[in-house]
DNA sequence: CAACAGTGTTGTAAATACTGAACACTGTTG
DNA sequence: CAACAGTGTTCAGTATTTACAACACTGTTG
């Protein structure tokens, strides 16, 4: 939980130098450069400046943990999900165990032929789903994959992506996005 | 997006005062006023002191903007879900349009008998599901709901509940729980 | 190599946050 | 009503953060 190595982690990415960051947000360099070196704590009032100049929220600086993996596993396979149950509950957790993140929980359809787009979607944050019956064809960056009943998946949603159901069976579809953009 | 306002509600929700909460903060009440009346803007390490003294993580307290609803529905019937249909895809929002929120997103199973126990369950957050087989009991509360296929819940997580299901049918469930603690 | 445009770092002075101790205001108790 | 124990607020001094300007370093260009 180092607020500094964060800030400079999240500038770094994209693509911005300290001065160009500072411009942005309002305040000066060196501002920048000690709150990146942990030499201040800095006040919410300035890092909120900051983080404007990104942009970024608050929730999201401090949501974020470990962000920083190479190349994370897009689709599980239904017996890929890590199983987490206690007793004679069968829990299975979709995705690599995270830190803390914000969501929307959704119920999608897909009737045959459904389509999200030619134009992939692109939005900040992270989603994850199961689907649930049917099948599915899900495209993230160049790769494209097919779901199955009880496959799941979670990536980033900065990458570009798009649902379809080629299929003459409905899909259903239990996912997540974040933030809660609804 | 008033920091002081913010703390004051949840300091006051936890029956707390400003010279208790300074004193397990191990700050001053004279800053706890202070950042109360706005009249400072505090810095991340003291914010998080305070917090600590809560306890609160800094992520929770940035996420909270809408809590002081006087009592949310909690179980909502699958024909209740809002319909967030664009095109031919069919999508239902779980819950009410919320601000952000940190998940985890879990495919659970209950088989017949199952039960997360008698001392009700009672943790810090917020959880939702949607029931996608079977029928499963939830208690929350004094409350006592019976889950059919397709509906959905959204609740608090610091209200003491249980799932059980005291049919002949197993029953699937996809849910989400914050902060994503496992 | 000299001039330059970019980078991040550092010192000093001004602005802001924090402490410690007083104050003013309750409600309770003898 | 006086003494008291609690509440939140305010003020002067101290500690910390921030701005401004200078510095040192790198890679590029003439």
């Amino acid at each position: 939980m180092d607020v500094g190595v964060r800030l400079q982690s999240i500038r770094k990415n994209k693509g911005l130098s300290q001065r160009e960051l500072a411009k942005r947000a309002g305040v000066t360099n060196s501002t920048i450069s000690m709150i990146e070196k942990n030499s201040v704590s800095p006040s919410i009032s300035s890092l909120k400046k900051v983080l404007a100049g990104i942009p970024m929220s608050l929730v999201e600086f401090f949501s974020i943990e470990f962000e920083q993996d190479s190349s994370p596993q897009i689709v599980y396979k239904a017996d890929e999900l890590i199983d987490l149950s206690s007793g004679s509950v069968s829990m299975k957790l979709v995705g690599t165990p995270h830190q803390v993140r914000a969501l929307s929980f959704l119920d999608e359809t897909y009737p045959p032929g459904a389509d999200t787009g030619d134009e992939m979607l692109n939005h900040e944050g992270e989603e994850a789903g199961v689907l649930v019956e049917g099948r599915l064809e899900l495209t993230v960056g160049s790769e494209i994959f097919i779901l199955e009943s009880g496959d799941s998946y979670y990536f980033e949603s900065t990458k570009a992506h798009r649902f379809r159901n080629p299929f003459d069976q409905p899909a259903r579809l239990i996912s997540a996005t974040t933030p809660a953009n609804f």
